[in-house]
DNA sequence: CCACGGGTTCCCGGTGACCGGAAACCCGGG
DNA sequence: CCCGGGTTTCCGGTCACCGGGAACCCGTGG
């Protein structure tokens, strides 16, 4: 489970097709034949069969160039993935707080033993900006990592605490001095960080409430010399308030639109489009 | 190559899985084993490998309830789209027009013969919304789709003036009347769309403008009972003109990060995260 | 001019991964 | 208890996949 490798000995060609998707991230959005061979660990004859073969089924665009990059096949079925919901659903209230603040904004989730940032919002002003959508936060040293750190099931508050990974100088690698800090969000709802990921950024993070437990957070960022963020706590919270409602309102995590009856016959084959 | 069906005869076991993908729209985020099967036409121990190699590569995710759903993973590819490019640096100011005008804004780019939804804001009030991102737009009866039609290539503007699709009794079905309101809107770089979508709704757009030519299109929505839309015009041109610039600044849909000169050996083969 | 290197495409024989019908399993409802 | 829908597992035949290797393309520099 610790192998970064991820495509030493697959079987499946499912797998394989998988390594080739694999290759791509975010320092690397377009690849050529040889260098996906390469990322991928795949054969140049296998993943230039591959390769095609995706294209064909359009997860993957080749340009002119001949470079590939992600498809917008592939980018629409993404939009499908549950953290969708959650970003549509929180977007307009995070807009407000952008306005309402200056600041910019994170909504994030627990993604294993990271914090998976689904949305980040800046104003045209104000941004000290880094950390897309997509990106990964670590849990130890960031406002909104501790936010679901403090409320994680135990396996991750170990993992996490097994290895606080310093990021400058002010991060807090000391097990007993995050727990007690982990018990004052719990108290209090609200998680700081000052410049504990990174120099010259602080940040504050409040949870947001699903059916079951803090299903997310929803964090501000500030740099040490622009305005203070004690001022944007109210709207903070009222936003994380606002979200939860509407997360428990909709009923999201639920049972989903439950296919129709289906009466007459099969019913399902064929049908709808985006 | 006209076939409308995606899965009938596939060769490749890729295009097999992408078919599975394939099952997953918008009204059906969620699957169980038999629904995949059905709607991916595909028999039901094939799928239920495939589907079980798809969970391996954590493109998909089994839920408690035994239902599949598009995972993490797969978000993330899509994230890397170069749509996401676009996205990102436009943000900031769709948000300003939201905020200045309070309309509902849409994002677009071509797709083939439709208009591909990058994003679209709406404040917390005056939301009309529907057609969330990833959505896809008819040309010849939206304000984006017709600024974008306007500048699209000959066999496109062909294609779609060869099915003048009624959706309101408003909608332009006259390809004389369609081609008049395309080179007004390339004099003067503004089209509208009164209800010809959808009862109720208004649309202005411009384009934007990348390296080659119109790339995207911006567009407001407005309900016939609220404010009017000619108010907001300045600002959306204005943030047309913002992002058409940042655009041409960040060089866009050019070469991109290319490659270092890799120096030492083999040099690529695994190395970066998110 | 040709040699060179890196990227890309194509070929092809061997074999093991994939296929999918069928049967067993699970479970809630009547 | 049986029934129906969904899910999982099994298994032998065969065919699609594999990937080394060679040919091809092209810009570079000697």
């Amino acid at each position: 489970m610790r192998s970064p490798d991820v495509s030493p000995r697959s079987r499946s060609v499912t797998l394989r097709a998988t390594a080739v998707l694999g290759a791509f991230d975010a320092e690397h959005r377009t690849l050529n034949l040889s260098q996906l061979s390469r990322r991928s660990g795949l054969p140049l004859a296998t993943v230039h069969r591959l390769a095609a073969d995706l294209v064909e089924g359009q997860l993957l665009v080749r340009r002119g160039d001949g470079r590939y990059e992600i498809g917008a096949r592939l980018w629409r079925l993404g939009l499908l993935a549950p953290a969708t919901n959650l970003r549509e659903l929180a977007l307009p209230h995070l807009q407000d707080l952008v306005v309402a603040t200056g600041h910019t904004v994170h909504l994030v989730v627990p993604d294993g033993a990271g914090a998976l940032v689904i949305e980040r919002l800046s104003g045209t002003r104000s941004t000290p900006t880094r950390h897309n959508p997509g990106a990964r936060l670590p849990l130890h040293c960031t406002a909104v990592g501790k936010v679901l750190l403090a409320f994680a099931p135990g396996p991750v508050v170990e993992e996490v605490t097994g290895d606080l990974r310093r990021h400058t100088a002010y991060t807090v690698t000391d097990v007993r001095v995050l727990h007690r800090q982990l018990d004052e969000i719990r108290r209090t709802g609200l998680a700081r960080s000052a410049q504990e990921h990174r120099l010259g950024v602080s940040s504050v993070a409040v949870p947001v409430h699903g059916t079951d437990g803090v299903t997310a957070a929803i964090g501000l960022l500030a740099s040490l010399t622009g305005p203070r963020l004690t001022g944007a706590l109210p709207h903070l919270r009222a936003a994380a308030a606002s979200v939860s409602a509407d997360l428990l309102r909709s009923g999201l995590a639920a049972p989903s639109p439950e296919e129709p009856p289906a009466g007459g016959r099969g019913g399902d084959g064929k049908s709808s489009a985006q």
